[in-house]
DNA sequence: ATAGACCTAGACTGTACAGTCTAACCTACA
DNA sequence: TGTAGGTTAGACTGTACAGTCTAGGTCTAT
């Protein structure tokens, strides 16, 4: 393959910093694709352009580029919840259009990915799996915790731990669509939406607060 | 093309069939410990007590080994929920026991390890996750549902959806204890517990059925 | 005893990979 | 122009592995 590319700009940093970045950027690519194992330093470097030894000039070994690449990965994984309530919204759109968020996120293919790689590696690099807990799924319950603690303030909701139910809510809203997705199976988006809808409304029914205007309360 | 090989009755066959035995159940802990990838045709022989040769004269190839393990691990994998509602049982105390026994299964070493090689092999194995999702968790769905659709029939619960139900039930019980043990994260019992409870209570306020003081009889 | 089915040990082939080393090469900059 | 930093292709080492092949060992039924 002969190198040779368009000449570099100058001004835009040192050919290290842009180089690198290729490497980062490539690299997390193939190993959300294929995971750690299945992702040799020949194919990033093939597939960023770059000599294998410009990785190892840039990254003590494979290994230390992963980890590199986690912190990343982990930051961008979570996405923050879409949290904020609108004024007018009623609870329960509230609650659908952030569980609606939540479960396009995890169903899409590149968290799927992630959550695939974490789950198979976390064995070998147990601080990774630590990583994800907390700058991801953790934060995401404090979040949506916040969010249910307001609503039971306001009378919205009646919700004794929000924590829990923070886990509650999330774990209903994804639990089966996500392992589905993770096993291969089809997940046609009409039933996707109808199970999320399904969870949210469990959901209300459970935590439902004190009776408001036009919501009468008598449900048998 | 697994055992297909038993033309003649020469009664025993017990060489091979022991051998055979030994090989499976080495390699099946094997690729739950280790993975896939992970688990060299070497290492199986040598764990297993047999040449590596008496391996390739069972199975035609690594994969083939895995595959035929495979069904048996699925199979076994998600033991049947221990659904019997007891005579005296109250619905909460049912639930919750059933509720925890899944828990412990689901957190249980071997399940995890075997949730790993699932969730990390269902790209190259496609089959392979589809029948784990088919034989296991579809399966324990449908028991809970069936057993959620008899407690609503008898008046103690108020399901409409039964399947969508327990699929929320099982979600809420397991999904972040579950999780949290994939990360590689303490599960300390006591909380695991306490989180149980939580869910289970919060599936019953969202599905209690009408109020039993005499248990009025709902017959449809 | 002997034949056949099964097993063992280990040599062997071919492939893939991590990581090192070298020598040429490009670009910027003094 | 020359030097320095970064890049490149590719050769090279050492390891690990899947899978084959061979030569001989063990057990069992006839």
């Amino acid at each position: 393959m002969t190198s040779c590319q368009e000449p570099h700009e100058k001004g835009n940093g040192p050919a290290s910093a842009r180089t690198r970045g290729a490497i980062l950027k490539t690299a997390a690519g193939l190993f959300l694709e294929r995971g750690y194992g299945g992702t040799s330093v020949d194919l990033i470097a093939a597939e960023a352009g770059v000599a294998r030894q410009t990785i190892y000039n840039q990254f003590a070994s494979k290994e230390a580029l992963f980890r590199a690449i986690f912190s990343a990965l982990a930051d961008e994984a979570m996405m923050p919840l879409a949290v904020a309530a609108r004024k007018g919204a009623s609870m329960r759109a509230a609650l659908l259009r952030l569980a609606r968020s939540h479960v396009a996120g995890a169903l899409s293919p590149a968290r799927l990915a992630l959550y695939r790689l974490v789950v198979a590696e976390a064995v070998h690099f147990p601080e990774l799996g630590r990583a994800i807990y907390g700058v991801g799924a953790a934060r995401v319950v404090r979040q949506l915790a916040d969010f249910l603690r307001e609503g039971t303030r306001l009378g919205h909701l009646d919700v004794a731990n929000p924590e829990a139910a923070a886990e509650q809510f999330l774990s209903m809203v994804t639990g089966f669509q996500q392992f589905r997705g993770l096993m291969g199976l089809p997940a046609p988006s009409a039933e996707v939406d109808t199970r999320t809808e399904e969870a949210v409304d469990t959901f209300l029914r459970a935590f439902k607060g004190r009776p408001q205007r036009g919501m009468p309360r008598a449900r048998r």
